[in-house]
DNA sequence: CGCCTTCTTGAGGGTTCTCAAAGTGGGTGG
DNA sequence: CCACCCACTTTGAGAACCCTCAAGAAGGCG
């Protein structure tokens, strides 16, 4: 059972039209490795030979600028991506072009666990800022999944904390305001990096574009600038460059709403 | 294999204080349980033996008036809920009484399988209609997954979906005006009615009042009014008491951009 | 220096909300 | 059997939030 801390932070610096980690390839696809782990073993109980056999998951890693759809809506995949490096996140695109990102994905996160039972999916993914992703093969996960019971349970667990995240956005855009979003979602990020050891919930990098943000947010990237000019002169919250800082974490979560029970950060008996 | 047609439709009334149904207990009881059993071989392959023990599932029933809360926010269950007659919602409770309701769920859906993974959640379940709940142990539902592999995946397959169907209302929800948002809706309703034997995807009675509509849709309850009254003028949806009507399924699906891969309904290799 | 992406600002308009009140229909009790 | 009550639907008017269109500023890179 690791119970070794976070893994050293593998942070992307992005030099514009260049693609550059701060990591070599090798540190960063272990640490990801670990990260989800990790976050598979905060919620679910599984024994060293079940965490010597994720460790090891195989897979092909591709590199990608920002911008790129790393799998295209509608696609068939055999395989589940691993964020290592950087930022994704899945999508659902407009007829009319516009674009909603449904899920953000960071290190150590898998994008499309859903992929494995469910391979032709709606959904794609996208590199929102320079990315490593590792391409696991459905195969190799179905199979650990039907020869280890705990990690089915596991997978499927994965599964319904993206699901609860889901809804926690749902009910953001439907009820909440653009003001009471943006907190929220910064507020989920930072318990979300703080938790894969990427950062802190105050301090964390979110090198993502203010459009992007917004269609995160399901907002304009006008509105959304504005929203930010706000929190940033009520003292709430600053973006510093890639630097995302959150100066009283209380005061933004009391402001959002934000209640972290969604996250389903505890561990589950 | 279970490839009967679909089963009787039990249609629930709605007369004022009291709670009526059309159908007697046992027969809904046994209508629903086969209807969930439907919709998991739909997507997943499951032989005799698994089928049998699904449609044999046990649970205590209860019956509630609409209104009522199922499962508050933030309780942890040791059974997860299917609706067995009546429609019920699942929903995220905001601070100042404001409710958004993130799923819908009509006879034979499970409304929160992934209580089973995870039984302390942040969302609660909501009787939008008198409802008839059939309430089955957490304890009985991880026994069978774990005993068949099979059952296991087709549980987390039935995650997924839901989940897909999370993903699509956020992208309604973020980037689709109300009119859009609702002709949406009311597709995917036709289409859940439909293949659920309960109707067909132009007419189906989904006995929910405009109020819940606006809190499914994150709209008011007077907006909601004035854009089901548009579409009514323009003949792409009429409300006949509880009955749904879609005269022209294909124009309302056109106009709402209303694409079904998402539901999943084909069958996965 | 010039290009490109991103961020920022302004002005006007539209969708949706809020508040308020009236209309409708079924159920219930006198 | 009528009057009342309650939940739900409908309507109106004004305001708020967010969008659209447009253009300028800032910063990195060739």
């Amino acid at each position: 059972m690791p119970d070794d801390p976070a893994p050293p932070s593998p942070i992307v610096r992005r030099t514009g039209r260049g693609i550059a980690f701060a990591s070599t390839p090798d540190e960063a696809h272990k640490a990801a490795l670990e990260t989800f782990l990790s976050r598979l073993t905060l919620r679910s109980s599984l024994d060293e030979m079940d965490c010597a056999a994720l460790v090891a998951l195989p897979g092909d890693e591709i590199v990608t600028a920002a911008h790129r759809d790393i799998v295209r809506p509608g696609q068939v995949t055999d395989y589940a991506c691993m964020v290592v490096e950087g930022v994704a996140g899945r999508f659902d695109q407009l007829g009319d072009g516009k674009r909603q990102i449904t899920a953000l994905h960071i290190p150590g996160d898998m994008c499309d666990l859903h992929s494995v039972p469910v391979p032709h999916t709606g959904w794609g993914i996208e590199s929102l800022t320079d990315t490593r992703i590792k391409r696991i093969p459905h195969a190799v996960l179905r199979d650990l999944a039907a020869r280890s019971q705990p990690i089915a349970m596991a997978f499927w667990r994965d599964t319904v904390v993206d699901g609860s995240i889901l809804s926690k956005w749902i009910s953001a855009l439907g009820r909440r305001s653009a003001r009471d979003r943006l907190g929220h979602l910064m507020c989920e990020m930072g318990l979300r990096f703080e938790q894969a050891g990427l950062g802190t919930r105050t301090r964390f990098d979110l090198p993502i574009t203010q459009a992007q943000l917004a269609d995160v947010l399901g907002l304009t990237a006008v509105h959304l600038n504005r929203t930010m000019q706000g929190l940033r002169q009520e003292g709430l919250l600053a973006k510093d460059g890639p630097t995302v800082v959150i100066p009283d974490f209380p005061a933004l979560a009391k402001l959002a709403e934000f209640d972290p029970t969604y996250l389903l950060l505890e561990r589950q008996r």
